[in-house]
DNA sequence: TACTTATATTTGTTATACTAAATATTGTTA
DNA sequence: TAACAATATTTAGTATAACAAATATAAGTA
């Protein structure tokens, strides 16, 4: 553990998300559900709002473009998602969901929503209500 | 922003821990300190706790092995780090840093104790107890 | 002692994160 | 319109994360 206060939060922080994420997928794993996590939440933009472009895609999910342009190739490379020629701006894609990307995520929702619940065992909605206000002010305190 | 609670705190969780892990490792770089902020963490348990294996490195520094080997395998190239046959366990190394290591520990120990506060503006005592807790609270419902 | 099991480390593979640079295209402005 | 700046995406390089498998050694047991 360190010892200076703020190396000690930040410590917590980084190896409580790892283990949160690590969690999860696995599950993920064992269900053999054949993604990852991040290939997860991809999936679920692109069902909830149709023909992102992957700049936006990025925003939403919270990842770079280098990355998003990954995760979108592996879920091209699986089938799942294709992406098209945006209409208006030749530089752009948007992507999509395939017929076995929309079967994915529409056989997957309901399992993966019960996932989440052992991480969350012992915490009350005052807890959720401090751990979302004070991980937003961090968040907010680093931008740009 | 994720719609299900659950994805949603992991979402933020995840967020947030990368961006004060992006910030910080940005201020290192500009800097110019020439490490990443998981090789300033191995390197200041070093400097704490001498001599100790790898695997007692690796739970200390919340890394899995072969990570720890890996960041061991960058200091040693750098010259901030040495492997040292046990003395009773040839399956065993013990890491201890060069003298050049023990200056960039010295060097840098000043300049990081300051880095860290931007990303804790805005939060007050009780926040921290809080986010220590919580994030305690989920690390431990996952254990194993 | 021979056999088995456990441990410490390394290696290999895949995925993600971040930065910088390259490419193509679009928008702006002199 | 020509030059320039901005934008969307990709590519490349390095580091970390997680897992599985390989290697060497140690410890326990029949």
């Amino acid at each position: 553990m360190q010892k200076e206060p703020y190396n000690m939060y930040s410590f917590l922080l980084d190896r409580t998300a790892r283990r949160v994420k690590q969690y999860a997928q696995a599950t993920f794993s064992s269900k053999g559900f054949d993604i990852t996590l991040d290939q997860w939440m991809v999936l679920k933009n692109l069902y909830e709002f149709k023909d992102l472009s992957q700049k936006d895609l990025a925003e939403r999910c919270g990842k770079d473009q280098p990355t998003l342009t990954r995760i979108v190739d592996l879920l091209a490379k699986k089938g799942l998602a294709e992406r098209q020629i945006h209409p208006s701006d030749r530089r752009s894609f948007t992507v999509h969901l395939t017929e076995k990307g929309v079967e994915k995520v529409e056989g997957l929702s309901p399992e993966i929503k019960e996932i989440r619940t052992k991480a969350w065992e012992n915490l009350n909605e005052n807890d959720f209500k401090h751990l979302e206000r004070i991980l937003n002010s961090i968040y907010k305190n680093l931008e740009f």
